[in-house]
Parts: C-alpha cells; sequence; structure tokens
RNA sequence: GGCCUCAUCGUCUAAUGGUUAGGACAUUGCCCUUUCAAGGCGAAAAUACGAGUUCGAUCCUCGUUGGGGCUACCA
C-alpha cells in the first residue's frame, strides 16, 4: 500500500515549494490508488504560529491538494481523522518519550547535558581546524551514576542519537539515486530537546513508521540529515520507507526562493487572482515534465503521468513569466460564466464596481463583460479594471479618435453618419455579429477605408487606445450607450 | 572550513556514444488586422571548462570552476 504525506511546520503561510512538495507526494500516493495525509510538525513552540495550520490547509484545499487522512479541514475547521493518530505532533509527547527510553535502554542513545556555550565553542574549535562539525561525544563518557545523578538534581538534558563511528550509510533515492554517507561524520544528534518535545528527526521517524508512510517526499534539504533517520530505523528494527528528495525551487539568481525577491507564499499568488490550476500545472512542471511537448495538465492527467525517476535533480527557478502563461492558458480555457464567478470577490473589492453596484443587472450580465477581456488579462485581479471602461466612459483626447491614417476632418463627416447608420438596427438585432455584417456593408456601400470607420468608433466606445473590437463593446454597450458614446465623441470632434 | 550534491538556450526542460541538439516561456522579425491581445510563419539563443576512454562524447571517467543544501535543543 503506498502511502505519503505532508509534513509542514505551522509557522505561516504555505510556500511555493511546500505546496510542490505535497502535490508530488499527493500524485504518488494517487496514481498507486494510495493514501495521502497531512501531518502537522509543531515541536518548535518557538516559530509555532497560531493561524499556520488553517493557512496551510486553505492553501492546499484551494490548490485541490485533499488529505485523505491525518489533519483535514471538515466544516472549516481543523480536525483529524483516521485511526493513526494524532496527527498534530505536539499531541504526541507521550510516544516520542517512550520510543526515546527504548532507545537509551538499549544503549542507542545517550543523555546530554553540555550547554550551548560549550558546544558553540566545540563547533568554531573544528571549524577553524577544517575539522567535520558535530557533537564531540562529551557526554558519552558520563559513568551512568553520574547521569543518574545529574538527572535527578534537574539538570538541563537533551537525549542524543549514538551514531556509529564506522561503516557507511547508503540508500537508492528514487530521485537522486544512490547515496552514501560515512557514518563517522554524522553527527549525534538531539532528538529529545530539553523542554520534551522530539526534534524532527526523531519525531518524523517515529510518525512515518507508526503511520506507515512507504513513500517519503519531501525536500533535498533533509538529503544529509537521512542517514540518521536511517541509523533511527535501523535500531527500531523497523523497514524504512523509500526516500524521494526534491530539488529546491529557486530564485532568478539561482539562490534558494526566498520572500525578498517576490512572493512565496500560495496565497498570495490565490489573492493576485492566479488561478490554482495554473499554479498546480506550473509548479508541477518545476522540476518535472512528461517528457512530451504536452504542457497543460489537469491534476487528473498529472496523477496519471507523473513519475518520481523522471524528477530533475537540479533546482529550478521559480519565473513568474511562465506561470503568466499558464495563467492566461487557463484563463483562455474556462468559460466566461466561470471566470466571473471566480473574479466576483475582485469585482467587489474594486472601488468603481462598488459604486457601480445599479448598473450590474446580473451574473449573466457580468459575464458578457467579462467575456470582452478574460483572454486578454493575465489573472483575475486584473478584470474588474479591464472591464472598467464599459462601466464609465473614460476621458480621452479628441485626437484619439484620428486613425493614423484618417484626418480631423474625415472622423467629423464618419462618425455622425455612422450613428445615423447604426440607429437604424434594431434592439432585437444588436448583437456583434450583426452588427460586424452591417458595419461592413456600410463601409463597403459608403467606399470608406476599415479603418477609417472601425478606428473612431472603437475609440469613441471604449474611450482607449487600446482594446476589444468594437462590435463586442457595442453589444455589451446596447444601443442606447453605444449611441450616447457616439453623441459624446461627435460634440469632442466639433468643439 | 567540513560533508553531500547539482551543471543543455536568459528561464523551464527534451534527446542520443554518431541528431541540422527538439519544445515551451521570455526576446525579436514578418503576416493577419481598426488598436492591443490572440493566432500563423520565421529569427536569435545552450551542451560551464580541462583532460582521459573511444573510430567518434553533450552523453562514460577524472579533475577544475561555479551553484545549491546541510553543518541547531528550526523544520
Amino acid at each position: 500500500m503506498v502511502r505519503t504525506r505532508f509534513a509542514p511546520s505551522p509557522t505561516g503561510k504555505l510556500h511555493v515549494g511546500g505546496l510542490r512538495t505535497a502535490l508530488y507526494a499527493y500524485l504518488v500516493a494517487k496514481q498507486n490508488g494510495g493514501q495521502f495525509l497531512l501531518r502537522i510538525e509543531d515541536t518548535d513552540r518557538g516559530r509555532f504560529v497560531e493561524t499556520g495550520t488553517m493557512n496551510i490547509l486553505q492553501s492546499l484545499y484551494w490548490a485541490g491538494i485533499v488529505p485523505d487522512e491525518g489533519v483535514v479541514l471538515q466544516d472549516d475547521k481543523v480536525s483529524q481523522i483516521g485511526d493513526k493518530g494524532p496527527y498534530i505532533q505536539s499531541e504526541r509527547l507521550p510516544i516520542y518519550k517512550k520510543y526515546t527510553d527504548e532507545l537509551l535502554a538499549a544503549g542507542n542513545a545517550y543523555y546530554c547535558f553540555c550547554a550551548n556555550e560549550r558546544l558553540e565553542e566545540v563547533r568554531q574549535f573544528q571549524q577553524k581546524n577544517k575539522l567535520p562539525t558535530g557533537y564531540d561525544g562529551r557526554c558519552l563518557k558520563l559513568e551512568k551514576k553520574e547521569v543518574e545523578a545529574m538527572l535527578a538534581a534537574g539538570e538541563n538534558s537533551v537525549v542524543r542519537l549514538k551514531m556509529p563511528k564506522t561503516g557507511e550509510t547508503v540508500w537508492n533515492d528514487l530521485v537522486r539515486g544512490v547515496v552514501k554517507f560515512k557514518n563517522e561524520l554524522v553527527d549525534d544528534q538531539v532528538l529529545l530537546k530539553s523542554d520534551g518535545f522530539p526534534t524532527y528527526h526523531l519525531a518524523v521517524v517515529v510518525d512515518d513508521h507508526l503511520m506507515e508512510i512507504s513513500h517519503v517526499v519531501r525536500g533535498e534539504e533533509w538529503v544529509s540529515s537521512t542517514p540518521k533517520h536511517l541509523q533511527l530505523y535501523a535500531y527500531f528494527g523497523w523497514q524504512p520507507p523509500q526516500f524521494a528528495h526534491l530539488p529546491l525551487l529557486l530564485n532568478a539568481d539561482k539562490s534558494k526562493l526566498s520572500k525578498r525577491q517576490g512572493d512565496v507564499a500560495v496565497e498570495d499568488y490565490c489573492a493576485k487572482g492566479y488561478l490554482p490550476e495554473a499554479i498546480v500545472n506550473f509548479v508541477a512542471f518545476l522540476g518535472w515534465n512528461p517528457g512530451t511537448e504536452k504542457e497543460i495538465y489537469s491534476m487528473d492527467e498529472l496523477i496519471k503521468d507523473f513519475s518520481l525517476e523522471k524528477v530533475s535533480k537540479a533546482g529550478a527557478v521559480f519565473n513568474v513569466e511562465k506561470l503568466d502563461w499558464f495563467n492566461r492558458e487557463y484563463l483562455k480555457r474556462l468559460s466566461s460564466n466561470e471566470v466571473t464567478k471566480r473574479a466576483l470577490p475582485w469585482f467587489e473589492k474594486s472601488d468603481y464596481f462598488k459604486d457601480q453596484k445599479l448598473k450590474i443587472k446580473d451574473r449573466e450580465w457580468l459575464a458578457k463583460v467579462v467575456v470582452l477581456e478574460k483572454d486578454r488579462v493575465i489573472t483575475l485581479a486584473d478584470l474588474p479594471q479591464a472591464v472598467k471602461f464599459i462601466f464609465e466612459l473614460p476621458g480621452y483626447q479628441k485626437d484619439l479618435l484620428i486613425w493614423r491614417k484618417g484626418t480631423i476632418e474625415e472622423v467629423q463627416k464618419i462618425l455622425p453618419e455612422l450613428k445615423e447608420s447604426l440607429n437604424t438596427i434594431s434592439i432585437q438585432d444588436w448583437n456583434k455579429l450583426i452588427l460586424e455584417q452591417k458595419v461592413g456593408e456600410w463601409i463597403k456601400q459608403k467606399m470608406y477605408s476599415t479603418g477609417s470607420v472601425l478606428w473612431p468608433l472603437r475609440v469613441s466606445l471604449s474611450g482607449q487606445q487600446n482594446s476589444p473590437g468594437p462590435d463586442e463593446i457595442a453589444e455589451v454597450l446596447g444601443k442606447d450607450e453605444t449611441l450616447r458614446r457616439l453623441d459624446v465623441a461627435i460634440v469632442k470632434l466639433s468643439s
């Protein structure tokens, strides 16, 4: 049975790198008919953020990554499902204690009373002398009686992993192949902190085993601590899971993706009006591709075609321009009703729209407005501004009405004639197809050049240098408003 | 400093011991065209460097350089 998990720390928002890790883990589970679980690793109470778990869950659900087990969202509340819980590490303290005791009893871990200052000195000395850094094993030499006495005296202590000093630890990583580490260079990692909380290293091993995780999919930053984890599996006599260490996501300068160079939280991209389909598709292709030229992938298609073996080993730059392209592709593919529905929050936020509420007949009409711009904008957030000219004719200079190959006299003559002609079209016939046809015929009949008519028409209706075509705008505006805007232009021309 | 690791157009990537080294984004030219966007057809753009193995290396080996990760009682 394939079981994967995503195990974030609730320290803030979900990072896009985290989203990709979660996605890959989710895909592995789903394509094998397995389960994907969510576990919360809140063992660092110093960095704990109250709303962290909720934020992460919301971003995950937004992206369509829903856990089968563990920490989930139910009725908009954080809750837990599954029989291998609790799935929040701070609720599992007795479990970690039990396994620590087991390690201690077997002599595979030991108490350490060293103060931070001493540890710091040791580290500096090692670095200065070009030695590998790590705990020097001082407390390993303590007599059993001494340890007991110090514990009884209530001295501050931690429990450390007793790493073998010979041999090497080897594993076959699903993305990186065979990875080897010399055991002598692996540190005697702290497993249980002085506050009684486990470190990541103990908790992750205990939990992954107890929760029957078959594949550990995580970031590259864990490669060098994997030998410690493997050693723990060996001490406990447990079968280790498969490991897949994912390459990092990078900034444009190839440093580790960080907040300083742009947004890194999924929530931020959501707020900017990116579609979850686009983010998921984009992030999936950062470090993986199907080996074909197909680029637009739905979640179901990803589940079908994804494979860890094809994940590349090198880091990938998070390139927002490519994300923009994906977003536009999805915007084009979605119906205008769907886009309208999703864009509603941005419309409601926009200042002019609030004032214009009376003019909004209904959602269906809004969808017609949206269709004008949905294939031209990058994000949902761009939409309200892009269609603003429909609600309020922007002020513009009369020179804008003159086509680049035309003259003011020509426009002054054409526009009133055009208005009369449009006036003969009935309200029933007022749609872009008929308008296009009728105006086209009229242009031919009058022997005008297309641009000399369509350019000023379009500018009259949009008040903008750039906009959708005049027929589409006229249809959305309706006959009355179209004629009114033509009047405005005609007046402007005679001034 | 130590350990680990990575390296194809600017970016994401494909490919093979023998290819005109392919695609996408971005850039750019032309076409379409009333504008912009879209679309169509093009262009420019890469195997980091140096050895070795080989008839032949981008691919295999070694080294160099460069990047990244880890080096915590953070995850």
